[in-house]
DNA sequence: ATATCTGCAAATGTTTTGCACTTTT
DNA sequence: AAAAGTGCAAAACATTTGCAGATAT
C-alpha cells in the first residue's frame, strides 16, 4: 500500500474536522501539503521553517495546533527520539513500523517485525492488559560505516541527553 | 540476582566518582540511600520531596545532578514514559527489563522477553548497525480490572500528551 | 451571526546552569 | 590552597495557551 496522496490526506482531514465540528482552513490545507512533502521525520519547527521559506504565512503556534489534530486524525504520527523535539511523519495509508535512530549520524531507519509485534501482544495479554500504543526505538551507532557515505543522512544532532542518563 | 544493597550501591558510586576525580559527599550518600529506598519508578521531584520530608537539606538541583551521575554509573536507569517527567529506578545488579505503562491507573509493570531482545538485535545487525540502547514501552489500559482493586497502584496521572498525538 | 481559527506574546513546566559560597582532598 | 560540590535564582527550551482580531459556516 503506497503512502497517501495529497488529495486523500486532505479528504481524510476534512472528514475528521467535519465530524468534530471543526473547520478546514487555508492554513490547515497548507500544512497538510507541507507535511506530506516533508521527507523523513520532521519537527514542528522544520515544518514552520519550510513554510516561511515558501513565503507562506503560518505561525508556529498554528503548526503545533494542526499537528495535534493531524495526529488525532492518524494522518501523521508523532515520535519521541529522545533528543528533545517531537518528530512527525505522514502515516495515512502507511503500515505500522518502529525506528532505529543512529546516534552517530542521526539517521532514522524504519523497521518492522511481525514477530516482535506478536510477542509484544502476548506479553500484554498475559498481564490482563489491553495494548493502547507502544514505543520501540532502537538507538544505534554506525561507526562501521564511517567514510562510506552511506550513513550521513542527517548530520545535525542535538546535544540534549536522552532518558538513559 | 537480587537488587543491590545500600552498601554495594555506595561502594559502586564511590568507585565511579573516584575514577573520574569526583567526590563522595553527604548529599550524594543521602541520595543513593533515598533512591534505593524509593519503591518503583520515581521522578527527581519525588526523591526531593522524600528527602525534604525526612528533614534532609538537599536542593532539587543537586538531586538532578546526582541522578545524572547515578545513571552514568549504572546505579539507576532513567526512563521516559511520555508523561513529561523522567522516571528513575535502581538498576545496580538488576536484570534488564522493559515496561508496560497503564494509561488508566498509571501502574508501571516490568516485563522481559529474551525472544524480543534477540529479534531486536537481529534487526539492528541486518542493517549493519550496533545497538547502543533501546526503549520498548507498552502503553496499556486496564479497564477490565476496574473495581478489582488490582490495578490502582498509582492513581495520580499527568495530563500531558504523549508523542502519539 | 456565531462558533471556530489565527497570530502574537506570554505562560508553562521540567531540567539545566551561572555564580558565590562550602566542602573535600 | 586548589578543585569540586551545593543552593539559589535565573535561564533554557519545546510546547501550550489567553486573548483580540480574522475567518469559515
Amino acid at each position: 500500500m503506497p503512502a497517501a496522496t495529497l488529495e486523500e490526506a486532505l479528504d481524510a482531514f476534512d472528514a475528521f474536522l467535519r465530524a468534530r465540528g471543526l473547520r478546514m482552513t487555508g492554513q490547515r490545507r497548507t500544512l497538510v501539503r507541507a507535511a506530506l512533502e516533508q521527507r523523513g521525520h520532521f519537527t514542528a519547527e522544520d515544518l514552520h521553517h519550510r513554510l516561511v521559506n515558501e513565503g507562506e504565512h503560518v505561525s508556529l503556534a498554528t503548526v503545533y495546533r494542526a499537528l495535534l489534530l493531524l495526529a488525532e486524525a492518524s494522518i501523521v504520527e508523532g515520535h519521541d527520539f529522545a533528543d528533545g523535539q517531537r518528530r512527525f511523519e505522514p502515516m495515512l495509508k502507511r503500515e505500522h513500523h518502529d525506528h532505529m535512530v543512529c546516534r552517530d549520524c542521526g539517521a532514522v531507519v524504519e523497521f518492522q517485525s511481525a514477530e516482535i509485534e506478536r510477542l509484544q501482544e502476548q506479553v500484554v495479554k498475559k498481564h490482563g492488559f489491553q495494548i493502547a500504543a507502544h514505543v520501540h526505538n532502537l538507538y544505534v551507532t554506525c561507526d562501521a560505516w564511517r567514510g562510506t557515505g552511506r550513513c550521513d543522512l542527517r548530520a545535525k544532532q542535538r546535544g540534549r541527553r536522552g532518558p538513559h542518563g
